[in-house]
DNA sequence: CTGAAAGCGCTAACAG
DNA sequence: CTGTTAGCGCTTTCAG
């Protein structure tokens, strides 16, 4: 099996057939006759033959390649998410081009554009905002787009997200059953879609039964910005019970709360995050949360896009899928019959 | 700015030039007027285009695509890597097609050969080993691809990896400095040469001292196992300071530990990993740990897979980076005259 | 079922 | 500097 670049017409000639039989024996579906297959094969082997994916993307107009924007990995939410896309979309014989941007915007625009320039069959925007020229784009290039943890406004295009809302809500009716009155939130990056939707459910819920937001500042989903915001918020009145927006923040503000400020949790204060990471179920932490669920995430985002791509004019679906809210040991238990509904 | 696939030919009839002028224009270091790179420059905004990368890849036989083979990101270490990878090589003008493969070998021949079909410019295979014959199917087909943080027996090919046995001798330096005569270690996954030149390092500087590894277990990188023998290794005739092949496992043994078997840290026992993840520097960690300079990782990877993209005939080289031991809390420290030759 | 022929969109000599 | 002319390696009609 020796190499360097054999082409198909190589193979047609040592195997005395045509440069296009080659072609239809490696073309799922072309009818080709067994002995014209085995004698193909044969000489394929012999050579080292493989058709080139790229030349055979320039024809067909497919790539088989899935554009996949990402802005950070810090957060071990994403190492996970990608690990699980890759393979599903790898499963289904695509594989993944890899956009790395950085939450600021403009950027991603251009990114984008790349990515475009590769012609992707198809684009995976996790977790960033698009500017609506660069939907218009994707849009009118007929490259399908969905938005993977983060929802849109334009209604064009397909997002998936968990629902951050109810998965808000639940914290909220967790601590109200818990007794607590005083309760504070961290923010995360206030221009995600995510942040907004985990605090408005929060909130509303806490109102309904006429409980104001106790405290607030924001981490920005950064680490030393969650701890910052924890100092703050406990520099003078503190709350009993604080939701933070994600797990990330949530290891950074109990590891103030306890290493630097000396407090005991969940004794004097509760704290619950959002993500399940892996590190939430660590010992150290053992921290209560909303879990995401990554792998029905990645399976709907997998689905829509795929079916989206054979399928050109199918409707833009926005999905959100209910994650449970995972009881550790950062937050005070309510009573055990009440502790069901947050499954 | 509309689009839908716009081609040079359309620019080219809209500017009045011909197809291979507009061609020039995106050419950068062609010739072109100043005047013919306005009407083309003109005539390509008001039509979208933008060149067609696979098509460019097909003549040029360059595709500026990167394949990048990873293994598992659950180790914080890789999404930082990969994250750093893809920005370098995206500031260089490649991107990265992500390839995942299970540990279990053969998977990753077949990865690679998909990748190679891909007519990736080259390969950067993280953290995998690498069957001869496949190392074998990539340099036949002229494509570079270089180890990064894994070593090879192929002298071929180049590899990027830390300092390893250096590594594992700082640490075992500092037990004995610490005046620590039991000393166990637990291993990763023992295919990998990290592990190895770690451990290596590690049991030779102690025997030097004429100091036998009191005990050992194997946890095989995996969160899980790390806690299993961790439990083995103390459930009699426990040592005084163990080295943790890697932070992962050194987080999973320290909470066993702690939490588990109620152990204080440093006090009873002295942990010492190797990487200097994000998380080491958490306070409820705080380990001390051998730092793997992932930036310098990084930059010598990206540079010498490049250089031997551009000049196909370069040597390989094998590049080892030391790194320091980062003293934080987990070890008990040697007396203060002693430290400065750990850094 | 099979070969011949026509491109996919672009770059790279080659004359001019 | 610029247009013309070949292809890159493959898929896909189109006759046979």
């Amino acid at each position: 099996m020796r190499s360097t670049k054999v082409t198909s017409s190589e193979v047609a000639r040592l195997a005395g057939v045509s440069q296009s039989a080659v072609s239809r024996v490696f073309t799922p579906g072309a009818s080709v006759s067994e002995n014209t297959v085995k004698k193909v094969r044969m000489a394929a082997d012999e050579l080292g033959y493989r058709p080139n994916v790229l030349a055979r993307a320039m024809v067909s107009g497919k790539s088989r390649m899935i554009g996949l924007v990402v802005a950070y990995l810090n957060n071990q939410f994403y190492p996970e998410a990608l690990e699980r896309l890759s393979n599903v979309l790898q499963q289904r014989g695509y594989h993944v081009l890899v956009f790395m941007t950085s939450t600021t915007a403009g950027n991603v625009d251009r990114v984008i554009e790349d990515l475009l320039d590769y012609q992707v069959d198809g684009i995976i925007a996790a977790s960033v905002a698009l500017s609506s020229e660069l939907s218009e784009s994707c849009l009118s290039a007929k490259v399908p787009l969905v938005m993977f943890n983060r929802a849109q406004d334009n209604p064009h295009l397909s997002a998936i997200t968990s629902a951050n809302a109810s998965g808000g809500r639940k914290v909220a009716r967790f601590f109200l059953a818990g007794g607590y009155r005083k309760v504070g939130y961290i923010a995360g990056w206030e221009g995600a879609s995510t942040q907004r939707d985990r605090e408005a459910g929060f909130v509303d819920e806490l109102e309904r039964a006429g409980v104001g937001l106790y405290s607030r500042e924001v981490g920005n989903f950064v680490t030393e910005e969650a701890q910052a915001a924890a100092r703050r918020m406990f520099r003078s009145d503190p709350p009993d019970a604080i939701f933070v927006a994600n797990d990330h923040m949530a290891f950074a503000v109990m590891d103030t709360l306890r290493y630097e400020l000396g407090m005991d949790l969940p004794g004097d204060v509760s704290i619950i995050g959002y993500d399940d990471v892996p590190a939430a179920a660590w010992p150290s932490y053992n921290l209560t949360t909303v879990r995401q669920p990554v792998n029905r995430l990645v399976a709907h985002t997998v689905d829509i896009l795929l079916d989206n791509i054979e399928n050109p004019d199918v409707k833009p679906q926005r999905i959100e899928i209910d994650g449970p809210l995972v009881i550790r040991n950062t937050a005070r238990v309510p009573r055990e019959e009440t502790i069901h509904e947050f499954r």
